[in-house]
RNA sequence: UGCCGGAUCGUCUAAUGGUAGGACAACGGCCUUUGACGCCGUCUGUAGAGGUUCGAAUCCUCUUCCGGCAACCA
């Protein structure tokens, strides 16, 4: 039922339908997407984006983009770009400008002030210590500071000179005066402002105090006139601090709602592990394309619009989910299917002699570049008498269902004629190093030879192929999910077979005209596309997007 | 044992008191000059126990299990 799939709401729609009907925010929609600038986007952030903007789109509303950079001694402007670089390749356009959470730093410097004054907030001058033991624990009220009652002037002023740098890092903070007995923790003063004598790389040197992020968030998203400010769950338990600030300050009230972010088996999500594997070496930086990173699967062949495809697969709930790898696999697959040029590739090249084949003939082939899409036309391949063909096309003993290469078998080959395998030359070690076949010269492809095979193998005419290597990828750890076991360290899981590089693969001669940013596929083997950062035309580098599915691996898997 | 949230096929997600459906995965078959694509089919699920009701995944009660919360991080 297409039409009730099409049909059916999530928990965010729903919301939304329920203040539209009740006119909460006059029909507007105007969500934000709001990473701080701390490190590459993932594919969690992608499902948020497309959540995001996907949102504000259906409903005809806008959507913000906005860096939380409200911790100048963790965030860097490199990210800043990376991240709007991102947002731009998957395909989404933000309202306006680029936000930031700094450009509202006088406004929150107000708003505290605002807050002082009316008695709910206040300069608290406990040490780290202190303020770390008062503050109880999930099951034990917290005791209230001893400067929780300082007269408000003598706040205004420590706040003040807090601000004008008179003090050095940690010795007072901004606390909000709310109840340290409160079962929720977020509740019992929280801190809004702290000392940081830091360089910003936006504000510079022109702040050394900076709002927390509780502070600095929910206010953000007001002054943005943000309608509905969509996050991830652990931001739950936060949402009546931010209601309580907003509602001392009086001002425009956004809605927040919770969602469970994004989790894929096989990988690992967390910036801080992920920024690991790439310091501890274990992958060749964020982009690399074992990453789960949006720049990795950039490099490795992904498309925007798989990504989209994916995130909508998947959804969007409030329970705590593990997503299959294999739906983003799917979902790659799916749209390369369509949009893929095909081309003929030999990763591991056995060479076949074709010995009733004219030495010096010459002859160029018609192959079709996309049979799911006659537009994309067709090129010739040429042939000759020497080809390479994949080793693993011949089985000296066969599978009993094995329909390639063996001794006296006939197989297709993809756009050419059928041969017949009559020899099998071996090395003094007995490794297959040659076949030497016969061809069939009435099943020239296209022709009326009735002739069936029931194998088709593809091909490169030796003497026309061009050298490339091709980096193929597996799943970069072994265990389903990497950080379960407490006892060990996911790092533990790491799969070392994760990257196999060929650097003797043979490629058909069109394939040397390949670009960055096209995607191919290599007939019967997967998508492939150039490496963005070391293959360079004396040396071309393919990345392996993802295989074919392949149901011969099951079928030989048994027997 | 505090507060907040959650529990539907193997996985993700619908059904909002009226036939538990879809996608991925798996399995079987058809098709095939890609063992691809496509097509057809099969399998598997409401955490548990009570209750309300003609009728409960949905409402009520109790239980069980899972996640989050004690950075001057976000």
């Amino acid at each position: 039922m297409e039409n009730t799939e099409k049909k059916s709401r999530n928990f965010i729609q729903e919301i939304i339908d329920e203040h539209n009907k009740i006119n909460r925010f006059d029909k507007k929609v105007h969500t934000r997407f709001p990473p701080e600038p701390n490190g590459y986007l993932h594919i969690g952030h992608a499902q948020s984006i497309c959540i995001n903007f996907g949102i504000a789109e259906e409903y005809g509303g806008k959507t913000n983009l906005r860096f939380d950079d409200t911790n100048p001694t963790k965030e860097d402007i490199e990210y800043v770009e990376s991240i709007k670089e991102d947002v731009k390749w998957l395909g989404f356009h933000w309202d306006g400008d680029v936000r930031f959470a700094s450009d509202y730093f006088d406004r929150l410097y107000d708003f505290a002030v605002q807050l002082i004054k009316k008695g709910v907030a206040y300069v608290d001058s406990s040490t780290l210590e202190e303020i770390k033991e008062e503050r109880g624990t999930p099951t034990e009220a917290g005791k209230e500071s001893k400067y929780r009652n300082r007269p408000i002037e003598e706040s205004l002023d420590l706040f003040e000179r807090m601000k004008n740098g008179e003090f050095k890092d940690g010795e007072h903070v901004l606390r909000a005066k709310i109840d340290m007995s409160s079962p929720n923790m977020n509740m019992r003063d929280p801190i809004m402002y702290r000392i940081r004598h830091a360089h910003h790389h936006r504000t510079g040197d022109k702040w050394c105090i900076y709002p927390m992020y509780d502070w600095a968030h929910g206010q953000s998203d007001s002054i943005e006139g943000i309608t509905h400010s969509i996050c991830t769950l652990e931001f739950e338990n936060h949402r009546p601090l931010y209601d309580w600030f907003i509602d001392q300050l009086g001002i425009h009230h956004p809605q927040q709602i919770e969602f469970a972010r994004l989790n894929l088996n096989y990988t690992i999500m967390s910036k801080r592990k992920l920024l690991r594997l790439v310091e501890e070496g274990y992958v060749n930086g964020w982009d690399d394309p074992r990453m789960p990173t949006i720049s990795g699967l950039r490099r490795r062949g992904y498309t925007p619009k798989a990504i989209r495809n994916f995130a909508d697969r998947v959804g969007v709930a409030k329970r705590d989910a593990v997503s299959d790898v294999s739906l983003l696999e799917f979902s790659i697959r799916e749209d390369l299917n369509q949009r893929a040029r095909r081309a003929m590739a030999v990763l591991n090249p056995l060479k076949v002699v074709i010995t009733n084949y004219y030495e010096n003939k010459v002859e160029e082939l018609e192959a079709v570049n996309n049979p799911q899409d006659e537009t994309m036309g067709k090129r010739l391949v040429p042939f000759s008498r020497e080809i390479y063909v994949e080793q693993h096309d011949f089985q000296e003993v066969p599978h009993r269902r094995f329909y390639r290469l063996t001794k006296g078998s006939e197989v297709r080959l993809r756009y050419a004629y059928i041969i017949k395998c009559e020899e099998v030359i071996k090395d003094e070690n007995g490794n297959v190093i040659e076949l030497h076949c016969t061809y069939d010269p009435e099943t020239k492809s296209g022709g009326s030879s009735t002739k069936k095979v029931k194998g088709t193998i593809h091909w490169v005419s030796a003497k026309h192929a061009v050298n490339a290597e091709v980096r193929l990828y597996d799943r970069l750890f072994n265990a389903e999910f990497p950080e379960a076991d407490k006892e060990k360290d996911f790092t533990e899981f790491i799969n070392h077979d994760s990257l196999t590089v060929l650097k003797n693969c043979k490629i058909e001669p069109s394939l040397v005209s390949a670009k960055a940013g096209e995607n191919y596929q290599f007939e019967r083997n997967g998508y492939f596309c150039i490496d963005s950062k070391d293959s360079t035309e004396e040396h071309l580098v393919f990345n392996r997007t993802v295989t074919l599915r392949d149901s011969w691996a099951k079928i030989s898997g048994k027997k």
